[in-house]
RNA sequence: GCGAACGUAGCUCAGUUGGUUAGAGCGUCUGCUUGUGGAGCAGAAAGUCGUGGGUUCAAAUCCCAUCGUUCGCCCCA
């Protein structure tokens, strides 16, 4: 019986292919996040499952959550998200910290999920909050930096929308509607999912939950166009910070339980991957948790997977060279006497891989060209006299005989 | 947690109403000689047909279970 060569259930191998791309997104993000002042921090993947309990969706720590309990007796779980520990990291720092606050991570989360599009066990997210500023600067800043990531990346502002809703506008309103506790909550539900039913569907969902009184005040208040006044000003810091695609959108509600009052969601609006790629809002009231003087916040997490299904929708990912510079092809018994050469040209800064085999030639380049480097350095008697290397392009198939430093100019121009 | 489709060489797939030693293309490897790859030619390796049961004289093909993949639902990123 052999082992299998699959990844776990959900997870992904990155193989080099893989993380290249990874690898190539993920510096976007940390490009644009730094440019907005953002500090990386990170935390472990364990935490105290306990974090988890109070504010957390209720779905995700009862079926979601990878947990266990410790050789001492802790009940630990593996992180599904990331607020709790960064709000666990800010409680623990709470006087010390100099705000307004920006910090970012990019990590790993893993939720016991059934595997489908866009949606796996482990992923990775980009984190990215605000502490300390309770005005709607902060939450238009959140949104700013989402949008700007997506731009960075090759995104236009018609291949997405921002849909903005505020959570304090709302539940004013259902209370004016006679809508309180679980029957709010309820609502919450239905109201999510609200963009996926047809109007029919959704209105008799609806009746069969709700009074016909308060169902009609309900759908006339969510076919109102009219922003609530926070959403307003929010909209207006947006356009004038040159982001577009944002509107109010009185469904977005979001599942997370510790969103306060902004809550945002970005669509994809191309039909082929119409879905949500990503959102956050305000949580004002977790920090606070861990004992400490509460402190508002907003933030967004976006996750690698939505985000890749996206770009590659919108055609967006670039092909991406092998970060090798050069394949050294040796001719002959040489691989002794080349090396104080190879040491000169990596420490020039060449990313160079010796082929090691003693094949022949052929075989050699072979391999070169199969590797998708795109350059070949020939090393043999002639060229170790000489001084002169011989550069190969294996694309155009090129070759130039050139001194060291003229083949590192070369190979780095 | 619920529902559906799929699972044959490394990859993409073919395999007739169950019937001999299971096929193709691409890829891989070897050679076409000794300092030049991508093309061509010649040849080779490679599959207990996802796994385990069952039905049958006979199973890749039918049935059941299980695992995996994919797509929905739930929920969410």
């Amino acid at each position: 019986m052999s082992l299998s060569t699959q990844p776990y259930k959900g997870a992904r191998d990155f193989y080099p292919e893989d993380k290249r791309l990874q690898k190539y997104i993920f510096d976007k993000l940390r490009q644009v996040v730094e440019s907005f002042g953002y500090q990386e921090y990170d935390a472990p993947i364990l935490e105290p499952l306990d974090i988890y309990l109070a504010k957390t969706g209720e779905e995700i720590v009862n079926e979601q959550l990878y947990s266990f309990v410790d050789r001492g007796g802790r009940r630990v779980a593996i992180r599904p998200e990331m607020t709790p520990s960064v709000s666990r990291m800010v409680a623990g720092r709470r006087q010390e910290l100099a705000y307004p606050l920006r910090w970012y991570s990019i990590a790993n989360f893993w939720r016991y999920e059934r595997p489908q599009r866009g949606r796996l066990r482990e992923h990775y997210q980009l984190n990215a909050d605000i502490f300390g500023v309770e005005g709607v600067a902060a939450d238009a800043e959140i949104i700013q930096v989402a949008d700007s990531i997506l731009k960075s990346l090759g995104a236009k502002a018609e291949m997405y929308r921002i849909n903005i809703n505020s959570r304090v506008a709302m539940i004013q309103a259902m209370k004016e509607f006679g809508l309180e506790g679980t029957e709010l909550k309820a609502v919450y539900k239905l109201v999510d999912k609200m963009p996926k039913l047809t109007d029919e569907d959704f209105k008799k969902v609806l009746s069969e939950n709700l009074s016909a009184e308060k169902a009609t005040k309900l759908l006339k208040y969510l076919d109102n166009n009219q922003p609530p006044e926070k959403v307003d000003r929010l909209l207006s810091l947006l356009k004038s910070v040159g982001v577009t695609s944002a509107t109010y959108e009185p469904s977005v509600v979001r599942g997370l339980e510790y969103y306060t009052d902004i809550v945002f969601e970005v669509f994809d609006t191309n039909p082929e991957n119409a879905r949500a790629l990503f959102g956050g809002g305000r949580y004002d009231g977790l920090v606070g948790l861990f004992g400490v003087e509460p402190l508002p916040t907003v933030g967004f997490g976006m996750g690698d997977v939505t985000l890749q299904n996206f770009l590659e929708a919108h055609k967006l990912l670039p092909k991406l060279q092998v970060e090798t510079d050069a394949i050294v092809v040796l001719i002959g018994d040489l691989y002794e006497s080349a090396q104080s050469l190879l040491a000169q040209l990596r420490e020039s800064g060449l990313k160079l891989a010796v082929d090691s085999s003693g094949r022949k030639l052929d075989a050699q380049l072979k391999s070169a060209d199969k590797s998708g480097v795109k350059h070949v350095i020939f090393i043999g008697e002639a060229e170790l006299k000489s001084k002169k290397l011989k550069l190969k392009n294996l694309q155009t198939g090129d070759e130039r005989q050139l001194s060291a430093e003229e083949l590192v100019k070369a190979l780095q121009s």
